[in-house]
RNA sequence: GGCCCGGUAGUUCAGUUGGUUAGAACGCUAGCCUGUCACGCUAGAGGUCGAGGGUUCGAGCCCCUUCCGGGUCGCCA
């Protein structure tokens, strides 16, 4: 081992150009690769930005080409030399690649094991080792290059919002565990035996109360918590871009957004997203696309054929109609020769992940039709069938049936997904952006057998269904939108409610006695009780955002140390048992023995 | 909690109806090589086939259990 005492670094190593020839040169990095010609050494030294070839020569220097024989890769190393040209041996791959440093002198700062995997782009490699060894991971330059990006956005995130007059304001970590939404993770307090701080899932209550103490604009890049099983877009700890805004409705803050999210794409990706962003009614989308987070990059719309078979010979349609359910199906226009049996098979057991008892299909193939249901419908059906969905030669329908509509648009607004990935038909480099608008403002749980907040229970309804909420809350529209990009929900927000009697009336459809409301939410009603400004605000996934503008099919490519499928994290071996002293310490007994 | 897919050398994978000594590429080690840049050439090392049990004369392959990972449904106000 080495001091880099004496050695400063003139430039980091992907920055050296041609106009640099001739220059003194001090670089730190990594060893990405050596190549040995004998009696010529050429080192690929790695930092941050990139490679730069150091270039050592036996006939110059004995003494110093037999010390860069001893290098090894991901030797962490200070190369001095001069920058010269490689005259015609250019690389015209690399951005370096005019130019090299022929060393004068090396110095091997530390030394390296052999990496259980090789540090290079686009490696494919077990989730389970990259994460064990996430430090070798992140030297890949893909991974830096998405880290970058992240702390890029953040980075614009911050100035964009701090030029329209918001605050960065922290809320704590160690809050209140709320009695709905997801599973909270729970913090023991020493000082209070047998209570419990619980972490935050989204600092929604800290930030209205932000406004109602007059702050005006507030945003907040933060951790958020839900301890729910993780998915490709989940992770149990996760950042939100956090904003809150007063005196405002539901165009105030969609414009802010426009220019915050059209901005980064033109600064990130050089894309221009023309503002305003399109919106879609929550109805409209479910009907066209059986989802709330439609991708807009390719077509199959639902179609609804109710009418047309809920009369027909074949009970499968027909008992679903009677039973208050739909008849819905997708038009994959041409695929009829390129989904066989076997797809089709396949598809079917596919949609049966989401309930649907089955999956029907009808094909036009040239000039001929097969299906796996005309046999019990009348040609005048058929035909209608064929019309509705503007089906024409070459395409193929699937028909769900269901006594529920939400298992015809769950198990079709997934169909529509899995064949547009199947056919290869999503324009993987356009992005597609809109606005959800209009959702219900309560749904009704069976389980419970009461009515739940769609979004939270602080979500304003729309100004003229307020009277609505005694007599049918399932037709309340809320003052809610969510911000959609390639059929990924990136963001979503409402409008609060700002009265404490319009809250109390919420609390109240919700099946919380006055008592039981006070108890939890005590502190927001009372505090709106001195002066609440009308408000309204928005919370990204900044992970998601993050995902999509690096192109990944996971969030976590762009968290530097994510949790794997079991929410346990694999470098740290978190998380792990505790000694007794500090259990006792926090007077927990457990119930199993470690 | 359910369903689907996967686990073979350091890594990525192949491995025939169950049949001799489990292979390839990359990486690694050593030697040669002065313009490479995925350097080249030569040689070599490297395997509890995730774990446990079973069937069989014989199991990487078949069966059961289990662990781990990925995807997903439920769940995620």
């Amino acid at each position: 081992m080495e001091s880099m005492s004496g050695l400063k670094r003139t430039k980091y190593c992907g920055m050296f150009r041609a106009s640099d020839i001739g220059e003194k040169a001090v670089v730190f990095g990594w060893v990405q690769r050596m190549r040995n010609l004998g009696g010529l050494i050429f080192i690929d030294l790695r930092d941050r930005t990139g490679v730069v070839q150091c270039t050592f020569d036996e006939a110059i220097n004995k003494e110093l080409f037999d010390k860069a024989f001893t290098v090894r890769s991901e030797y962490v190393l200070a190369v001095a030399g001069v920058v010269r040209s490689r005259g015609s041996d250019i690389n015209r791959d690399k951005p370096t690649g005019e130019v090299e440093i022929l060393a004068s002198e090396l110095r091997i700062l530390s030394k390296a094991e052999t990496p259980p995997f090789e540090i290079v782009e686009d490696s494919d490699v077990n989730d389970m080792l990259r994460l064990k060894y996430r430090y070798l991971d992140l030297r890949r330059p893909d991974m830096q290059q998405k880290i970058a990006l992240r702390h890029r956005i953040t980075k614009l995130a911050r100035d964009y919002f701090d030029g329209c007059g918001f605050y960065e304001i922290e809320t704590p970590m160690l809050t209140k565990s709320t009695p709905e939404g997801a599973r909270d993770y729970l913090v023991p307090s020493r000082v209070h035996p047998g209570k419990f701080y619980a972490l935050p899932q989204s600092p929604q209550q800290y930030k209205q109360l932000l406004m109602l103490a007059g702050f005006d604009r507030y945003m907040q890049v933060t951790r958020c918590f839900r301890d729910e099983d993780l998915r490709a877009d989940r992770q149990p700890e996760f950042t939100q871009l956090d904003l809150e805004m007063s005196f405002v409705d539901i165009d105030d803050v969609i414009e802010v957004n426009e220019g915050f999210i059209s901005l980064i794409f033109r600064e990130i990706l050089n894309l221009d997203m023309p503002s305003p962003f399109p919106r879609m009614k929550y109805r409209e989308a479910m009907e066209r696309f059986g989802t709330d987070k439609p991708d807009l990059r390719f077509g199959y719309e639902l179609c609804d054929i109710t009418d047309i078979v809920k009369n027909s010979g074949f009970k499968v349609f027909s008992g679903a109609v009677e039973s208050g359910g739909s008849v819905r199906l997708i038009n994959v226009n041409g695929a009829a020769e390129k989904i066989s049996r076997r797809d089709i098979d396949a598809l079917g057991e596919f949609v049966k992940t989401y309930r649907a008892k089955g999956l029907a299909w009808i094909k036009y193939s040239n000039g001929e039709v097969s299906s796996s249901f005309a046999k019990f419908m009348t040609e005048e059906e058929l035909s209608e069938i064929k019309k509705r969905a503007n089906a024409k030669d070459g395409d193929i329908l699937f028909v769900v049936a269901d006594a529920s509509d939400d298992i015809v648009f769950a198990s079709l607004g997934a169909l529509r997904l899995e064949c547009a990935r199947r056919l290869n038909v999503i324009d993987e480099s356009r992005f597609n952006v809109l606005w959800i608008t209009d959702f219900p403002l309560l749904e009704y749980d069976e389980e419970e057998k009461r009515f739940v907040a769609k979004h939270h229970p602080f979500t304003s309804p729309m100004d003229e269904d307020i009277d609505l909420i005694r007599e049918n809350p399932a037709a309340v529209r809320a003052k809610a939108y969510d911000i959609i990009i390639n059929g990924t929900e990136v963001g979503g927000g409402s409008i609060r409610i700002h009265s404490t009697e319009l809250q109390e009336l919420m609390f109240e459809t919700l099946g919380f006695s006055k008592d039981e409301a006070h108890a939890r939410f005590g502190h927001l009603i009372e505090a709106f009780s001195y002066g609440a400004p009308p408000h309204g605000g928005i919370a990204y996934g900044l992970d998601r955002l993050t995902m999509l503008m690096a192109g990944c099919d996971s969030i976590r490519d762009v968290i530097a140390f994510p949790k794997v499928q079991n929410a346990s994290e694999p470098m740290m071996a978190s998380p792990d048992y505790v000694d007794k002293v500090q259990l006792d310490e926090l007077h927990i007994k457990l119930l199993t023995e470690n």
